[in-house]
DNA sequence: TTGTATGCGTTATCAC
DNA sequence: GTGATAACGCATACAA
C-alpha cells in the first residue's frame, strides 16, 4: 500500500493523482471547490496510499484544535463516568475528541494534566476540581481556553459552572427521612475540603433546623473519602453508638457512602429501612441495583455533562460570552432503602 | 502577562530575553548544553510572558506524539476503568498523555475513534475491540503504530495482547458451585459475538462434562448485553422455571449481570445463597460492596492495563519485537453469596 | 477550477 | 555556549 517507510503526506497524494498539493487540500476541506472529476481521482490516490491527514500539522497551520477535556474528580466513582459520557455525546455531535483525565482528588495531579492540556492547546476544558479557586485555573482561563466547572459552583462567577443545587439536595433527603418519622439521623460524608460535601451537609442541617428538631439529634459522622471503604467505617462508628442514642436513618453525601454504609449494616445483622433508613447521593446506577435498592438524591448525570459541553462550545465560539452558572434541581428517588413500599422503582 | 492577544512562542521568550530562538529551545531539550546564568534567564522570561510549548508544533517538527490511547468495550462498566486506571499509571511513569474513548459495543463507534487516533499519530493503542478480527485493527499496525488488545487475545498473533484466561475462569466458577453441591447451575451471559462470553461459557462446560453432571443441568440463560438491567431480565426468566427444575445456583459472565440478577432475586423473595447461590466474573469493587457480597472471579484490573501499556510501550521503542500473549491466571473469590460463611472476605 | 508560495511553532544541524 | 537556518505537513491567500 505504502512503498517507502513513511506514511504518505499529501504531497505523496498529489503526486500519486498528479494534481498539486493544494488541490488535495481542498478535497479535505473545501470539496465543493473542486471538480468531480479531479476530486474523485484525488480520493482514490489517497485510498490507495492509506493516506491519514496529520492532525498536528493541520492544527499548527489552523491554529485550532479539535479536542475538549475532562478532569475527572474521582475515576471510582460512576458518576464522573456518566457524566463524561454526557460530554462525549455532545463532542460527538460538534464532531471534537474528548481527552479524559483524572485528578483523584490531588490537586498536584490535577495540575499536571492542565499543564498538558494547555500545551495541547485543547478548545475547551471540562473540570471537576479540586479546589475551583485554584490558582492554575484562572491561568487557563486568561489565555483564552473555555474553562467550565461541572458539578460545581465556580468561584465568584469567573467561569461558567453547570452543577445541581447541593443544598438542596441535602435538604429534600433529610425532610424525605423526617417525613418517615425519623427524629435521630445521622449525616455522613466528608472531607469537607469538598464543597459538594459542604453544601449537601449544609442543606442537611437547614431543614433540621427549620423543623425544629434538636440540633444534637442530627449527628455528623465524618468521612475521609467519599468512597465504599469509607461508607463501611462509617457504619462500623454507627453501630458503635449506644442503641437509645442510634439514629434510625443516614444520610450519605454520596451513593458510594450509602452503599459501603449499607453493606456494613446488613452485615451486621440490621434490617434497612426497618432499623436503619439510608438515603444516598448522585443515583448512579448501582444505587438502584443494589439488594437493597437505594434511595438517593438524584442528578442529571449525563445531562450535566452535556450542558457543560454545550456551554464550553458556546464561549469556544466566541462573540459576545457572558458566564453563566447553570443550576439544575436534583429529585428524590425513593426506594426500599428507606420506604418499606415504595411509590417509585 | 502578554501584551498582545496572541499566546508567546519561542520567538517572544528569545526577543524577551535577549537571546537567540534556539537557545531558548536549548534550555527546553537540553538544559546541560547551555549556561546558567543564560538559562536562568530565559526561565525568567518564559514564567513572565506565560509562555507554555505548542504540543502539535513539537509533535509535527520530532515526528512523535506523547500520548497514548485506551479504547473501552463499555463505559458503563467499572472494570474497564480500573483497567484504563492501569494504563494511565503506566503512562504517567512514561510521562505520556492517555486518551480514553469508548466504543459502547459498536463497531462503527470504534472505527471512528480509531480514525481519529491515527489522525492524532498516537504512539500506541490499546483496545478492548468489539470484535479483534476488524479489519481496521491491522491497519492501524500495519501503520507502525503499536496496538495492543485488551482482556481478549488478539487473533491469530497478529498483535500482542493481555488477558486472562476466561476458559479457565470460567471453570473455576462453575467447579466452585459443584463443590458447594449444587447440580443444576444457570449459566448466564451474552452476546455470543463477544468472545470473553463464548469463553467463559465454554470453560463453564467444560468442567460441567468433566465432572460427569448431565448436560441438560446446566442451563444456558442468554443476554442480550453484559448490564445489570439484563441480569434481572435473566432473573425473572430463572424465576419462571418450574420450582423442581430450577438450578440452584447461577453462574454470570460478568459481575454487572450478577448484580442485576442477586437484586432481582432478593426482590422476589429468594435468599441468597441458600435458594440460589450467585457467581460473578471481574470482581469489580461493587461485587464486594453488594448487600450480600458476591462471589466473582477476579481478573487483575489495574495489572491487565499496566502490563497492556507496557507491552505497548515496548513496541513503540522499536527494536526487535516480538508479539506476545500475556496471559493472567483468574481467580475466585468466594464471598456470601455461594457460601455461608466464606472463608475469604 | 487549479497551482504556487508562504508561514504556523518547534527541533535539530550546523556554523560561529 | 550561542545564533542562524532548514525542515516537519498542512491550510490558505493569491495568482494563473
Amino acid at each position: 500500500m505504502v512503498g517507502n517507510g513513511r506514511t504518505p503526506s499529501v504531497k505523496d497524494v498529489a503526486a500519486a493523482a498528479g494534481v498539486s498539493l493544494g488541490t488535495v487540500s481542498n478535497v479535505m476541506n473545501r470539496p465543493e471547490v473542486v471538480s468531480p472529476a479531479t476530486r474523485e481521482r484525488v480520493e482514490r490516490a489517497m485510498a490507495e496510499l492509506g493516506f491519514v491527514r496529520n492532525e498536528s500539522a493541520r492544527q499548527l497551520r489552523a491554529g485550532t484544535s479539535r479536542t475538549l477535556a475532562y478532569v475527572m474528580l474521582d475515576g471510582g466513582n460512576p458518576f464522573f463516568h456518566d457524566v463524561a459520557q454526557g460530554i462525549e455525546l455532545a463532542a460527538e455531535d460538534a464532531d471534537l475528541s474528548l481527552f479524559i483525565c483524572t485528578s483523584n482528588g490531588r490537586a498536584d495531579r490535577e495540575a499536571v494534566h492542565l499543564d498538558r492540556l494547555m500545551q495541547q492547546r485543547v478548545q475547551g476544558v471540562l473540570i471537576t476540581p479540586v479546589n475551583p479557586d485554584a490558582p492554575h485555573l484562572a491561568e487557563i482561563s486568561r489565555r483564552g481556553i473555555p474553562v467550565v466547572i461541572v458539578d460545581r459552583v465556580g468561584a465568584g462567577g469567573a467561569f461558567c459552572s453547570v452543577a445541581v443545587d447541593d443544598v438542596l439536595g441535602g435538604r429534600i433527603a433529610v425532610e424525605h427521612l423526617a417525613e418517615q418519622g425519623h427524629t435521630r439521623v445521622a449525616v455522613v460524608g466528608g472531607p469537607e475540603s469538598l464543597g459538594q460535601v459542604r453544601e449537601r451537609l449544609e442543606g442537611a442541617r437547614q431543614v433540621w433546623a427549620e423543623l425544629g428538631l434538636p440540633a444534637e439529634d442530627l449527628i455528623y459522622l465524618p468521612t475521609e473519602a467519599l468512597s465504599v471503604a469509607e461508607g463501611r467505617s462509617a457504619g462500623e462508628r454507627l453501630a458503635g453508638i449506644p442503641a437509645r442514642r442510634r439514629p434510625t436513618a443516614a444520610f450519605c453525601a454520596n451513593d458510594l457512602l450509602a452503599l459501603g454504609l449499607l453493606q456494613q449494616s446488613i452485615g451486621a445483622g440490621l434490617r434497612v429501612p426497618e432499623d436503619l433508613a439510608i438515603v444516598g447521593f448522585d443515583d448512579i446506577e448501582f444505587a438502584a441495583a443494589a439488594a437493597v435498592p437505594l434511595s438517593s438524591v438524584r442528578q442529571p448525570r449525563q445531562e450535566l455533562g452535556r450542558a457543560a459541553a454545550q456551554l464550553v462550545l458556546e464561549e469556544a465560539a466566541g462573540g459576545r460570552h457572558e458566564h453563566q452558572q447553570l443550576s439544575f434541581v436534583p429529585e428524590l428517588v425513593a426506594r426500599a432503602s428507606t420506604v418499606l413500599r415504595p411509590k417509585v422503582f
